[in-house]
DNA sequence: GATCCTCGAGTTCT
DNA sequence: CTCGAGGATC
């Protein structure tokens, strides 16, 4: 009796591991789930509770085992059985040009080449031994000769099959790169953040780190994941004539291969797929540093053979790097429009992701002390898919022993007057107010910018010499003072000729037509951006009754509570202020006073919530904006579980990761053409 | 009182 | 784009 209920208990657990390594072929390999996450769940727990009633059952390639095996005290040596063989690399067109060259002189009779080309992939190269299609051992790569022994995590990743799919050849052994998704690298760092830990500079140290860690269930629930690129030893299998078929051969015994893997002609193929590629690379949920061709008939990679330690018949195409180590020569302050003081990092020039960086933000004390930069330390400066140079960290190692540490002055380094820093805020201000040149430059240039008042020409260079201005009849000391220049004054400037000044003032008089919400943006109150200005001019329809109105009354408008509403309230019972709006409306600056608007129109898109990120073909992402209001819709500028589609035009940032973070709805161009259009 | 969602402000380089 | 902080919501 008992002997019967322990065979059929054997025979359900095969059934089980059985369905499990399907599901998870089709969840993790093919991306195409069959069941839901909690039916997944339910069989492993029904597995789970079997093995704990009869552990003679337990194998190491049960799914159950991937999580929980004992660490090891260190990582074994394992010699590979053929080396795994690093690349030469290209950096330059004119280096992918010379390599099909070469391939050609030494494959005689061969016009042109057929390779295979994929992303690489910004992780840690892994060999895999399959036998009899059972995982049987996971080493990393080592110098290429040795790795180390890392089964015990690499069983723990589940785009890793345990167990091979079909006839599986007596013995396989693969190559693959393990690598970490942005989305997921990004979550556990913050996880890690909140609990005091130490977080991971990228993916890539995240995953090297993860995967040679003794302890596997520090590795288990690591967003893992792999592609499998090459072959190594096999017995058993007679490979077909390609690589490219190779692949496709792993593909069917479940292990994940590049879904960008192509098959491309000659150099021009090979160039072109790396620009494409080149362009979906910032949309890619993991990170990649280049491209690979590989020869794709195996007759004439072995025809080709090797050079030192590098096949002649591949070679990996580098994208511009997107992290560098630089010095840090200074840091200065720098005192915004509203008089806060930003250190920023003086670098020595450094080429990273296509540009020389020479200056990078430290945003504010807390930061410099956070990541504990001083003059003289060697950082890695980082350009992500963003635009913004970073200083990712200082490395310690190479800290000289006369690094100064970061002061803040007590003295503003424009206009000299006290820096204060309120307590309990991250940021420090010159109290000088307008008095600060700084500050009356930033204001004027606010004024001008494109979303306030869009003055055209009017740069930095210009507003520089007329605040400072040797050359103006009278120095600007508002915005109204602007209109009262003539072309011919404009024209003594440097840098600015007769054409040049004509247009400013061209551009100075359309600006006098203007709008409420505009027109309050311009004018720079503290807290007061696009979003509350427009909220304003909605609220108070005209300009008179808002300078007239309580505080209460400001707290009246959405979204306006008691630190915004003094703010506003303060700025217009300033005499100076009411001078320079009254000025202003003297010189013609005019605007139609609105509806007051209480709700938005109404629309298809009524109580839908976008945020764009990356750039449209079709159109500018202003107008993309005006088309969804236009539609009822709201445009956010970030992603939460509130939003209810992130539009992802050409190069998306972190906003898309974001939104596969949270199963947020992505539309690509065409598909939010499609709903504007039923709209 | 804690948490989530938005907005504002500052920033790089060509 | 990222960070910090104000406002709303539970």
């Amino acid at each position: 009796m008992a002997k019967s209920a322990a065979q059929s208990a054997a025979a359900r657990v095969r059934e089980l591991r059985q369905q499990i390594d399907h599901h998870n072929y089709r969840y993790h390999v093919l991306d195409d789930p069959e069941v839901s996450d909690a039916e997944y769940d339910r069989l492993m727990r029904e597995l789970k509770a079997l093995e704990g009633e009869y552990p003679d059952l337990i194998t190491p390639d049960s799914p159950t085992q991937r999580v929980g095996a004992t660490p090891v005290s260190e990582l074994q040596e394992v010699v590979h059985a053929r080396p795994m063989l690093s690349l030469d690399n290209a950096f330059l067109d004119e280096d992918v040009v010379a390599f099909d060259r070469r391939v050609r002189e030494r494959l005689e009779d061969v016009e042109q080449v057929e390779y295979a080309a994929e992303p690489k992939l910004d992780g840690l190269a892994i060999s895999f031994r399959y036998e009899s299609g059972r995982l049987v051992q996971a080493a990393t790569r080592g110098d290429g000769l040795r790795g180390e022994d890392v089964t015990h995590n690499v069983r723990t990743i589940k785009a890793v099959p345990t167990m091979l799919r079909g006839a599986a050849p007596k013995l396989l052994e693969v190559r693959g790169e393990v690598f970490m998704l942005i989305a997921g690298f990004k979550a556990m760092n913050q996880r890690a953040l909140e609990r005091g830990e130490r977080t991971f500079v990228n993916p890539r140290n995240a995953a090297a780190g993860s995967i040679r860690q003794l302890d596997p269930r520090l590795a288990a629930g690591r967003p893992f994941d792999v592609f499998f690129y090459g072959v190594g030893e096999t017995e058993g299998w007679k490979l077909p004539a390609k690589h490219s078929e190779a692949l496709q051969q792993l593909r069917e015994w479940g292990l994940k291969v590049s879904p960008l893997l192509k098959i491309v002609q000659g150099a021009e193929g090979c160039l072109h797929y790396y620009r494409d590629i080149g362009a979906k690379r910032a949309s890619l949920p993991y990170e990649i540093d280049g491209v690979v061709y590989k020869v794709n008939r195996f007759v004439q990679q072995r025809e080709l053979g090797f050079v030192a330690r590098a096949p002649r018949w591949a070679i990996a195409h580098k994208f511009p790097a997107h992290e560098e180590n630089t010095i840090v020569k200074g840091v200065e302050f720098q005192v915004g429009r509203t008089g806060a003081l930003t250190p920023v990092a003086r670098l020595e020039p450094v080429f990273v992701g296509g540009v020389t960086v020479s200056n990078a933000t430290l945003h504010n004390m807390d930061e410099v002390r956070r990541k504990d930069v001083r003059i003289g330390d060697t950082v890695v400066i980082r350009r992500a898919g963003d635009v913004i140079p970073e200083v990712v960290k200082v490395i310690l190692e190479r800290r000289p022993k006369n690094a100064v540490e970061v002061e803040l002055p007590k003295k503003c380094p424009i206009c000299g007057s006290d820096v204060e820093r309120e307590e309990g805020e991250a940021v420090a201000r010159c109290t000088g107010g307008l008095f600060c040149a700084a500050q009356r430059k930033e204001a004027l240039r606010h004024f001008a910018s494109r979303r306030a008042l869009d003055i055209d020409g009017l740069g930095s260079k210009i507003i520089d010499q007329l605040v400072e201005g040797e050359k103006v009849p009278k120095k600007v000391r508002s915005p109204a003072d602007l209109y009262r220049l003539t072309a011919e004054d404009y024209a003594a400037l440097e840098r600015m000729g007769e054409k040049s000044a004509a247009n400013l003032v061209e551009a100075l008089g359309r600006s006098k037509q203007t709008t409420l919400a505009r027109f309050l943006y311009a004018l720079g109150i503290r807290d007061v951006g696009e979003a509350t200005a427009a909220a304003l001019a909605n609220h108070f329809g005209s300009l008179e009754p808002l300078q007239e109105a309580s505080e209460e009354a400001i707290q009246e408008v959405p979204d306006i509570g008691p630190v915004v509403a003094a703010h506003v309230h303060t700025f217009f019972r300033q005499k100076h202020n009411r001078e320079v709006i009254a000025a202003l409306r003297a010189v013609g600056v005019t605007w139609k006073d609105q509806q007051r608007r209480v709700a938005a129109a109404e629309g298809p898109l009524t109580g839908k919530t976008f945020v764009l990120t990356g750039s449209l073909d079709s159109m500018s992402r202003d107008e993309a904006s005006d088309r969804i209001v236009a539609l009822g819709g709201k445009v956010a500028g970030s992603v939460s579980k509130k939003t209810s589609y992130v539009v992802a035009g050409a190069e998306a940032g972190s906003k898309l990761a974001k939104a596969q973070e949270l199963a947020v709805e992505v539309l690509d161009e065409k598909q939010f053409l499609k709903l504007l259009q039923s709209g």
